[in-house]
This record gives C-alpha cells, structure tokens and sequence, in this order.
DNA sequence: GTGAAAGCGCTAACAC
DNA sequence: GTGTTAGCGCTTTCAC
C-alpha cells in the first residue's frame, strides 16, 4: 500500500547518512564501515526497499532483457527451444521478451522495433519465411545490439548462427529407410525457401546417390507448408501413380502424419507397403497409429547454446571488444518406431 | 557502427536550438512552430536517432512491459494463451516477458524476481500446482504491479481472474457420453489440487446426478499428473474391475489418449464399447486413431482479455483510480469426434 | 514559440 | 569511511 516507493533518498534521512553512502552499502561496496551497512541493510529489509531498476537501467544503459523472435510459438520444435532459451538466461540472470512473427515479415519487422522500445540487450531470431531483407536486424546490431540467429538464419548478415544438421539427419533418415530394404523411397519437401527445408532435400538426395538409388521426379511433391494437409494430399498423388514408392521422407513430421493417415485410408500396411519416417519429432508423432519414426532436433539445446552466444556479445560488446561470428552445427538422431520398423510384438 | 548513439543534445547543438525545444518538435507537441519542426525531422531522420528509452522509462516510471508466467510453455493450451497474449499487447503497444515456473512455487518465486528487476507494468501469471503461498504477488501488487490471474487462479489473492467454465464445460462432456448411450461412465481425474481439476470432477458428479445415474466410487481413478502414462495404467485398472465402465471422461486430453492406448492394447472397441472423452482439445488429439472428442477452452481469447484487463488497471493505476476486481468466466465447447461418435463411414 | 532550470533515482569520481 | 558534486537523456515547469 505504500503509495510512495522508497528511496535510498529516504533511508538516507532516517538514518542521517548521505544518499552515496546508503547505496555503497547496500551494494557491499568495500570502503563502508560493517556498522553503517549493517544499520542501513536493517533499515532497508524494514523498510522493504526494492531498488529502482528504471534508474539503474538508465545508468548502465543495460536492461538484462534478452529479446526472441520466432515465427510460431505453437509449435513443437520452437516451444522447446524457448523453454531452453528462458531456462538458460535465468541463470545469467536475463529476462526474456518474447514475439512472435507468424512466419510474415512485417511481423517480425514490428517486433524488433517493439524490442527497440524496451531496449533489449541482444536479440535471438529465428527469421520468418518471408524474410529475406535484414535490415531491421542490421540496424540492431550499429545500435550495438548483438543478433544471434537460430534455425532458421540467413547468410546476408554476419551473426553467430545457430543450426541442427538438417543435411545429415535426412542424410541418416533416408539410409534408415534403404537399410530397413526400401529402395523406392520418396520425398515430401516444401517450397525450398528455408534453408532448413533445402539441406533436408540436399541429405535426402546424398542418401540416394550413395546408395545407388536412381532419384525419380515423381517421387519429389513439393508442397507449400508442409503440413499434415499437404502431407495427405502429396501422399495420395504419390500412390496414385503408376511407379509407386515404397517408403515416403517427410520434410516435417506433420506431413509425415498426413501421410500416415493417406496410407491407412488407402489400406496400405505401414511399414511392410510403405514405410513412413518425418523430421522434427512432434509430441503428437509417438501418438499416431502406428508411432511414427523422426530426426530428433536438439532443440532445448540450441535455445541454450543461442543464450551463451548472446551473453557473451553483450559482455564483449560492453568492453568494445571485437566479436568473432561462427556458425555452430548442432548434431542430430534417430528416433525409430514402428513406422519405419513395424511392430515387433505382433 | 555509430558507436556513440545520438541524443536530443546532438541535433539541438546542429541546429541552434534547444534541447527542450528539440524534445517538444519529436514529441509533436503544440507550441512548436511548425519549420523548427519541419527541421527537426529531418535532420533526426538523417542521423538515425533513435529515442534512448532507458531515459524516457525512468522519467515516466513505466517499462510497457507485462510480465507473464505460466507452468509449462510446452503445452498447447498454454501456448496458445500466451499467442493470444502476444497479439493482443502488440496491439498496445506492449512486449511481453516471459517465464515458465515448471509447477515448481520457487521457480515461480524467482521468475517474480526476475521480473521485477526489469521493472514489469503488470504480471498475468497462472499459478504452479505447488504454489498455495500467494505473498510474492501481494508484494507486486503492494509495489503497484496489478496482477491478473489466469486458468489456475486462487482465492487467497484480490485480483482479476480469468478462468473457463470447467464445470459446465464437464458437465457438458458427461451429459453427451450419457446422450450417447453410456451408463457406466468412469472418470479420471488429478490431485484436484489446481481448482480446474476439481471444477471438472464436480461437473462430472453434477451430470451423473442430473441423468439419476450413480455415482460409484470405483469408476473414480485418481492420479498424480493426469498424464498419458497416468491415463493408461488407470484404464488398466478399470477394465480389470468386475464392474467395467462403458466410457471414460478423462480430465485432460493426454490420460485421454493413454486411455485410448489401454483400450486398444486390451482390443476394445472405441466407442462401441467404451467411448471416450478429454479435456482441453491438444493438438495431437485429432491424430489419435480413434479421433478423441475434448472440451474446447477459449485459450487464445483468455490471453487476450487477460491483456485487455492488465493494461486497464496500469492505465488506472497511473491515475490513482481505484480498480474493481472482477472473476471473468470464459466458455466452453464440446469438440465430437470418432472416440464417441463412432466412425459413420464405416 | 523558445530557452533556462530542475528533476526522475542511482552511482562514480573526487574531496577530506 | 563518509559527504559533496556531477551526470546518465529526457521531459516538464516556468520564464520571457
């Protein structure tokens, strides 16, 4: 109820100190006697002073606020990534503001100056699809605001990236499939636009090749999405063909479930007909009749390893230090279930 | 690459003003003669200047930010709470800081802190289930912080709430598993600890009373987390009794899909058999084969008039007015899929 | 219509 | 060890 928040102003009067001396105390600065800082820590414990952060901030010209972009909360990959970003940062004691883009450009160039308001200390972005000038995020970084981009980055801006191996998980997953005896396996991919989409066509691709397996046009379905519609949809195209597959790569693991649903609709056993495998490893794929196999992202991970990469821009950045840019690879796995290995009880 | 940011004082000494008078042309104040205006802006907008909102937060005291803290953001609803949130601050004008208390009270206790340090206008929380100490939010509120409550609110703190109809939204799901032809009908439940599990419990209770059909105590399973592990072992349990429930009305949407799993594993028939019922509507509960009918909460809609109400009571609290603290119920609907339904293509 | 002066709350630099 | 002075960048009040 205390209308009126205290002040070290106030604290200094009771007490009959001077305002520099109460702060030197309260900040266990070394040269202050332990009698007044005792006297000024009981005061203010009694008090209950909280210290004005508008005004420290305003000193330091720091906020502690880390920002973060990404195109979709609601999204399983991107979810989890946050929940390693706000975990990590904690410990460094940051904050995290969070926006959204929905995958528009003008969303997200309304997010940065959202953040430019509440002068975030470094941004964390993972950019939308329709992104393809970086300016709002040049603009940060002469403001002296660090970027790190995650997932989804581009190479017309030098920043830290952050990305999972995309070429080498649909690499492995397409082996899988050659392994488990597919020799006809198709592609479901989106629009190619993201750089994510097109290394898993590229590993996809690599698989084949290596493996002796002749790359057919009409086992590639380029959708827009790359959802579970589009999934279902490229699936019945695909086995409504002459030159059937005999197992279906999905670029995203909602795809993969429209495609499990195309296949049962169509009374194709899975895997035994056609083997199913998807990217990105869903909370809903372990629930699908039956529980589809993924490339396992290292989500939690990259969200920790982008806050790290961040704070450490922020602390050079303070000293005037050069930053050095990399661009960190995280590794991915294998997650096998019955849609690629069928069911060993039965 | 401006290391050094530019200030009012750096365009009022280029053009021979002052720097209040620089202040009132960007401010688009009044008494300001429309050429020195004319000048101001564009010499700003040739220098990039950017107000420094470090500055301008102190002297006004307000960050424009609203903390937000939930249990898990891995979790469609919640997700989809704080996607209604974003928009709807945007809009505004305000950014959103996010933390996720992982049910934990002392996670909870330091994300407050957390916010606080970075001076947060209002907190929209939803409580952890451990949490039944309500003295860190009295404390924002004490501080001038309003708090609004959402979905997992409590009774010990004078604030907004935000909740949806659990109740009616239970009695409702009961009621269609009995206009279905169901007698027997089971229920899986939680601590009922959070008041949502026990809201739904006594709508379950109320329908079963309404349709002058008894209440029995072995078709009540009660568990920990209302999971999907947790969901299957009770249906296990269930339909090892003597006497087996011909549906299940699950709590939530996972112990839902566990059921489905139990029931499939045992080869009972859904819904012929045993139909059966969640709660929340998950994402991956149209993916499930049967596809399970749920409760819809209004998810998006409750972060945005949680945000509606918080910006109100900062916007009244500035003016010292008194706020009136309202308990805002949001409705319910029922989703119908297979899991009751049936399969009418068949 | 414009400038001079003051102040938001805190901390760093300088005295003594 | 402690107090005095000054300043972070901006806006508001009061002169003229």
């Amino acid at each position: 109820m205390s209308k009126h928040n205290i002040r070290l102003k106030d604290i200094a009067k009771e007490l009959g100190l001077s305002v520099p001396s109460v702060s030197r105390a309260l900040n266990n600065k070394p040269d202050i006697s332990e009698s007044t800082k005792k006297k000024v820590f009981e005061l203010a414990e009694k008090l209950h002073y909280q210290r004005n952060e508008f005004a420290v901030n305003f000193k330091n010209q720091q906020s502690f606020i880390i920002g973060v972009i990404i195109p979709q909360i609601v999204h399983h990959f991107f979810s989890n990534v946050i929940n390693g970003i706000i975990t990590e940062a904690e410990k460094a004691g940051y904050g995290i503001m969070l926006y959204q883009s929905n995958e528009s450009y003008q969303s997200e160039l309304r997010g940065v100056q959202t953040f430019q308001r509440s002068m975030i200390d470094g941004l964390i972005i993972s950019l939308s699809d329709s992104t393809t000038n970086v300016d709002h995020l040049r603009s940060l970084q002469n403001h002296n605001v660090p970027v790190v981009m995650i997932d989804k980055v581009s190479n017309a801006l030098e920043t830290a990236k952050i990305i999972c191996d995309d070429f080498k998980g649909a690499f492995e997953a397409t082996e899988h499939l050659v392994q488990i005896g597919k020799t006809k396996i198709a592609h479901i991919t989106g629009s190619l636009e993201p750089h994510t989409t097109k290394e898993r066509y590229r590993g996809y691709k690599a698989a084949l090749k290596q493996h002796n397996l002749e790359l057919k046009d009409q086992f590639i379905k380029k959708c827009n999405l790359v959802s579970q519609d589009d999934g279902f949809n490229a699936t019945l195209e695909l086995m409504k063909q002459h030159d059937k597959p005999n197992a279906i790569f999905c670029a995203t693991d909602p795809a993969a479930i429209g495609a499990i649903k195309a296949l049962k609709k169509l009374n194709i056993k899975i895997p035994e007909d056609v083997a199913v495998m998807g990217f990105s490893d869903w909370n809903m794929s372990s629930v699908i009749d039956p529980p589809l196999s993924s490339v396992i992202q290292p989500d939690q991970e990259m969200g920790k390893k982008a806050v790290q990469l961040i704070i450490n821009e922020i602390e050079l950045s303070k000293q005037n230090k050069p930053v050095q840019y990399k661009t960190h690879v995280m590794e991915t796995s294998l997650i096998l279930r019955e849609s690629t290995l069928g069911n060993k009880n039965e």
